[in-house]
DNA sequence: GATTTGACAAACCGACCGGTCGGTATGGCG
DNA sequence: CGCCATACCGACCGGTCGGTTTGTCAAATC
């Protein structure tokens, strides 16, 4: 027993994450996520007592990957947009569809009930948005961002990011490192034309 | 005849936009649409020829109406700043589910085919971030805002009233003049620490 | 080598839901 | 009044889909 156990399941998770990815909740049914994976509907079920577990286990095992890779992408000491700009980096260098399972917290949040719900915004918020409060902490306390509320500044970086990153975005930038330029000049400077800014 | 054809259909749309927004698509039945509204399902469909159909109907025209509501509000001349902080003021002075139907664009966009999709699409950017877009426009060629992509921007500007919106966000401001001014500050100045700037 | 156990297959079930359809009520119009 | 169009009702159907059940086979256990 056990042998392909791990392959099993995690053929099945990576199937589940690319439909899902693909298509709604609603419309993605596990027949088409065993035969996807190359198992049937019976193996599925011998695995994941339902649909929605399912669902959850391949949200948090993409979730807690992301956080590691972001975590250690913000990790060197270096000043505040330095090191946000780590982040973005390392969300650009994600296939597509890998950036694609971050928004699907916030497409499906509502269809679970509080307790599963409450469980995936905390996954998510442990990926994304609280690595990036981390820096944004730092960079006030060093006096490189203005005092204020690092969570609400942290998801406006990200919205931002997100907003970088969409498909009319693309056409915009030639290279990633413009990209990365534009969200940070834009976060820590604004889109108001400089009037010739004294910088201390 | 005639008569209440009107109010059926209003009161069938409003149950749609009530019920599309607590949940998800496919998690709303037509016969719960019907019920909410006090008629049959047969009534329904009468007027709608399909579920699809209720649910384009139903946002194109909330999309409609809040893109007068907006235009509007940004109408007058002024600067660019006060310009978006009307436009702000607008969308904060909607009740919190008329708030939430721009968020369904985003979230049930992939589930119709192109065509439907890319008419929804058309209705959301007339709705919100082109009236946005004109006004930054008009920031750029007045030199109130840095030459720039002005689809862009105003698209970060949306993603920026967004999260000043979000339900964390409700926590950390005591009246609407303090996010609007937030806002506003986030997008013209950046978050950065001001080190003495000089204004021209 | 008999038995247990876990991985998987295949057929099946029950509930639900979008959509249909035959029929009724109402009211304008000639 | 007779005729027709439109609004609306409510029972019903076909298909789908999540989930179950039963069976099989091979490896592990004794």
């Amino acid at each position: 027993m056990v042998m392909n156990l791990e392959t099993t399941v995690t053929r099945i998770l990576q199937a589940a994450a690319a439909l899902f990815v693909a298509k709604n909740y609603a419309d993605v049914t596990v027949s088409q996520i065993a035969d996807s994976a190359g198992v049937t509907k019976g193996a599925l079920y011998h695995h994941f007592r339902s649909k929605e577990e399912l669902y959850l286990a391949m949200m948090h095992a993409e979730l807690e990957e992301k956080r590691l890779l972001f975590s250690e992408a913000v990790a060197p000491k270096a000043s505040c947009p330095e090191r946000l700009g780590h982040l973005l980096r390392a969300f650009l260098k994600l296939p597509r569809d890998q950036r694609e399972v971050m928004r699907l917290v916030r497409r499906d949040i509502n269809i679970f009930r509080a307790h599963a719900r409450a469980d995936l915004i905390v996954a998510y918020q442990a990926a994304l948005p609280m690595v990036a409060e981390r820096v944004i902490q730092d960079g006030i306390h060093d006096g490189e961002l203005a005092a204020g509320d690092a969570r609400l500044l942290s998801w406006q970086f990200v919205a931002l990011a997100e907003v970088a990153l969409s498909r009319y975005a693309d056409s915009r930038f030639t290279n990633a490192d413009q990209r990365v330029a534009f969200v940070l000049d834009l976060f820590f400077h604004g889109a108001a034309a400089q009037h010739g800014v004294a910088i201390s």
